[in-house]
DNA sequence: AACCCCTATGTGATTTTATAACATTTAAGG
DNA sequence: CCTTAAATGTTATAAAATCACATAGGGGTT
């Protein structure tokens, strides 16, 4: 399986949501993954890359028990702590990040600057897309902080129809 | 255990953090969702009453397996559908929401009024409280509109420290 | 009251998600 | 090399949620 999604005009989209380049998007971000790892002094193993790379085919969540599967066909470990290892240094490190409401994880867009991440969630056809939001954090932060609440970590998790699905049912 | 929490400054606190009349809390929203349920044909039989109860003495997210104890200790059924299915009904009808980060609920501080919650939520003392927050809902639904996404349902969750222990650990 | 139907409850078994504990291996620095 | 810390493999178990099916209650109707 490879490249593009369907296309749509070019608007202000998530990426998981708009036509793009999905090969260079995996190989991209495994690169700048690696090279972020050793300039970290942190160390991308084999298990931790196959994790993120198999994050990385889809714009998708996938359960920590759905990755075992994969990581079983590809020769590692198949017990849940491999998985739920790799996904903790995945996420600790931003290039992963658990969707609380599926019990599941997807690949970080963009990885390298630090971000309270918001998610769309497709819950005809399963996508996840990260949204840019810069302003959602401060806007958490602000009423957070009149309440006298130190936001240490947020989840913001938007479920619903994707422009695609919400295009084919209307058909 | 009776009534009233910490003691503040008089500001626009979310009741979790602030000071007030616990018991009347209680016994208001118990009243406020049995007139609900007649006005709407709904069955706020025992169980469900008992579930709303238990999760209105404490401004506290409770697993639905801490719940069941507690049903269990009152007499009720002590599987797990018996708390699942409470919680299934109150949560639809607006009485109770689930914290996601935490696989736990809280009773909801004014329902009726449909809203997207907000919770904060202390890792410290793990106290929840529920924001008014509508400019939020807003905020995320022009966001996602612009991606072309139509959002049915938000989880919005911040963990931090609550105002209490903030105060505790700083003396 | 006797009946029906629909909803809610009780209960046992199972599935899904996540962690604990401990042995073994691997990689980096002295 | 050799030590040490980090990472992995594996067994077992805990925690959260659902399935399936039997039983009971609460309105309506006749």
């Amino acid at each position: 399986m490879t490249s593009n999604r369907s296309v749509q005009s070019g608007e202000e989209k998530p990426v998981a949501f708009a036509e793009h380049d999905h090969d260079a998007c995996v190989t991209e971000t495994l690169a700048a993954a690696d090279a972020h790892c050793s300039r970290n002094n942190l160390r991308l193993t084999p298990v931790r890359r196959k994790v993120l790379e198999i994050l990385l085919q889809r714009h998708q969540a996938l359960g920590a028990y759905a990755i075992l599967d994969l990581l079983r066909e590809a020769g590692f470990g198949s017990q849940p702590p491999v998985a739920y290892r790799a996904l903790d240094f995945l996420a600790k490190n931003g290039f992963v990040h658990k969707i609380e409401r599926l019990n599941a994880f997807v690949a970080c867009v963009h990885p390298e600057e630090t971000h309270s991440p918001a998610f769309m969630i497709c819950r005809m056809c399963d996508a996840v897309a990260e949204a840019h939001s810069t302003g959602l954090g401060n806007y958490l932060a602000g009423a957070a902080n009149s309440a006298g609440f130190q936001i240490e970590r947020t989840v913001v998790e938007a479920e619903g129809v994707c422009p695609d699905c919400a295009g084919a049912a209307a058909t």
